[in-house]
DNA sequence: CATGAATGAGTCTTCATTCAT
DNA sequence: AATGAATGAAGACTCATTCAT
């Protein structure tokens, strides 16, 4: 029972009530709706199986999601930021932005391989994004964020002099690309890359890359 | 009807009569799909759209191919088939390794920036493989030759000294999934990321990551 | 929970507790739900919706009513008796059978122009009477009480020699249908007809229609 | 198959094929509808249903229909147009308005007792008719023809010195709406109304209210 | 008295596919 | 070689109703 039938503007804020047991409910639903996703696809995880996954009628999912693409669109917000915690958490702990750049690819791929389920269904999803504008708002609400978190990582670097100077923007897509494009091919087949072997390859690249070659001197501050 | 008739593996050769204007009317089929796919989505491609694309019936895909999973089957491999002669043209042009992996790369974007609607299609296909074995086949079909062609590369540059030690498989794996992040993010996005500055970005920073710092003496002769 | 506890035919005596209150919240469900009907059709008028518009939730409605069916009944009910109390009481008001018929007619309309909305959902729920014998119901609820009150009139009209010699029962239904039909235009576009208009017309038409040519005497003494 | 996939605006003119078989099955569809709909009512009349009547597939309807909507819309212009041109037939074979609006009435109740189906059904109909938009359509669709048909009759017939001096447009809704609200008892219950008796009432008592008293001498043209 | 949660029957609709022409 | 017509399976969704709290 989301937006009930309010058909106003008002939706996001307070949400209504939200009970534990709901909130429960719909967690429990979506967990089963990733994992139902990642073993047949997307286009067979139909409710009626997303429901029979979790044991449920199939209008219990109607009756907590306001329909199949607030479903879809709530896993996807999961998925999100079920990785990007995590890989958030690994980089605050590094000093230092070589360090954090480091972090950032490591912990993307050890999450990963913590987690294939996830990304398995994300890349199903993926293509569910019809129209442009389906694809361009999920480009804002994915990559997006990533980028710039990656942005400011790179920025940071520069004016501390660890790294030189290239565009921090293109370089953001560049490293968050190369992490989700070796994703990928382990998605279609665990066996066809080794995740660690690629990690520890794009974290001496991408270091290697970024690397001002005049030492640890801020960019900006040049009048040393 | 296709596989009615030869229900043997074997596809190309034989194929019953395969009449020019067969030939002629599936490849127009399979360049709307492409164009329908793209533009509205997998999903919203239903043999109606794309025989409305076309402007003829419905039941002319039925009869041209033996279901719609053929019709996507055959999209997969022409839009595979079309990068992949581009861009072995390409490199095939050059000599030596490290200008054979240069053009590999900017092959690779050179490709896409000419023809945005078939990566748009092909993402939005890639969700529609549902089972583990489904995905498997597309990484056979779609990703090992890619791989195979980079690490040939790879490797016989190491032989011939001008790359350094690396593994080349998972050189390869990480150089292809650098492009196709990338490309990922552009096809969601076009604005989001600048292909060129990419492309050169990744350009320089794999052959700063492949190069034999000891110059171009053959690595397995190393220790002459 | 209303017939539950007494399934016998029996409904308004006894009714159990019937508190104050009860009686309350069914009013205003009933009230709400005329509303309802009548701004978004019978068909959007579901349990739901209704409970919306009392602010309410859903199971309160099956809490005091028997289902669906019961509402709606209850409802029909509530718009023919608040009309025919109205008319009833203008009525007696009159001296002489020829200003009752007046009265009835501009009663009629005089209650629809100030209660809009009961018609608009009087004509919702008219076409859901699926069956015959829920139409003959309706028919024995709604029409007969109003033609026979019309009947009586006219009847008494004729013995006290106002009235010429018409068959009483035709002439009901003739005045009734006359006032039905035009509230019916007026209920499909208020402005397409002018409702003051059409009860001028109505009342002068049928004042002549029946009054006896002969005067005052009575239709029956008439050989006198 | 109706309006295909092409949502731009071109839909009513050609309406594509409309093959010979095309047009006898959407006959006999809305046929077997109206048949359902008049003996179980509207909301018992479902796409399954009313194909079981005729004895088809749940999705012939919908194929040969853009939906349940566009099926209903062609019932209730198949009900109107069938009544309408019978009714016009006959008044048009009279001479003189006054015999025209005899003709009218008469033709009107004639139809009826010949086609209970269509009426009953149509009132059915006339509840579904939610928003108020669709309620002014209807209106605009049923009414407004059959009133400015009327409207004609009388206002010529005042023109030609037949009729007296009232307002055209209001006298026209007032004779409509006497026949359908005898119709409309009519269809509740047969045996309630007697249809011919009500068709004799009201030709003689409009006939009564229309005459001009001065006789046949044209209104417009009182310079005698 | 009231409610949140759950249910299952039933609705319309879409789709790939088949078949006779 | 092509098509119009038909089909049945499956989909998402709505709704009145029930039940434990």
């Amino acid at each position: 029972m989301r937006s009930k039938i309010t058909p106003d503007g008002r939706k996001s804020p307070g949400r209504k009530k939200s009970t534990f047991i709901e909130e429960a409910r719909r967690r429990q639903i979506v967990r089963s709706a990733i994992t139902t996703i990642a073993s047949g696809g997307l286009a067979q995880a139909s409710l009626a199986r997303i429901a029979d996954e979790v044991g449920i009628s199939k209008s219990v999912i109607s009756y907590h999601f306001d329909g199949r693409d607030e479903l879809i669109e709530e896993i996807v917000v999961a998925l999100l930021s079920e990785s990007n915690r995590f890989i958030r958490a690994r980089v605050d702990q590094e000093l230092g932005c070589p360090a954090k750049l480091r972090a950032y690819i490591e912990a993307s791929f050890a999450f990963m391989a913590e987690h294939r389920e996830n990304f398995v269904a994300m890349v199903d999803i993926w293509g569910s994004f019809g129209t442009v504008d389906a694809k361009r708002a999920f480009n804002a609400t994915a990559y997006d964020p990533c980028r710039r978190h990656l942005e400011a990582i790179l920025r940071r670097g520069q004016q501390e002099g660890d790294f030189r100077g290239f565009t921090p923007r293109t370089l953001a897509a560049t490293i968050q690309g190369s992490i989700d494009g070796v994703m990928l091919q382990w998605v279609f087949d665990e066996g066809a890359v080794d995740l660690a072997e690629c990690a520890a390859e794009l974290t001496i690249m991408f270091d290697l890359a970024t690397r001002n070659p005049a030492g640890g001197a801020p960019t900006t501050g040049s009048g040393e």
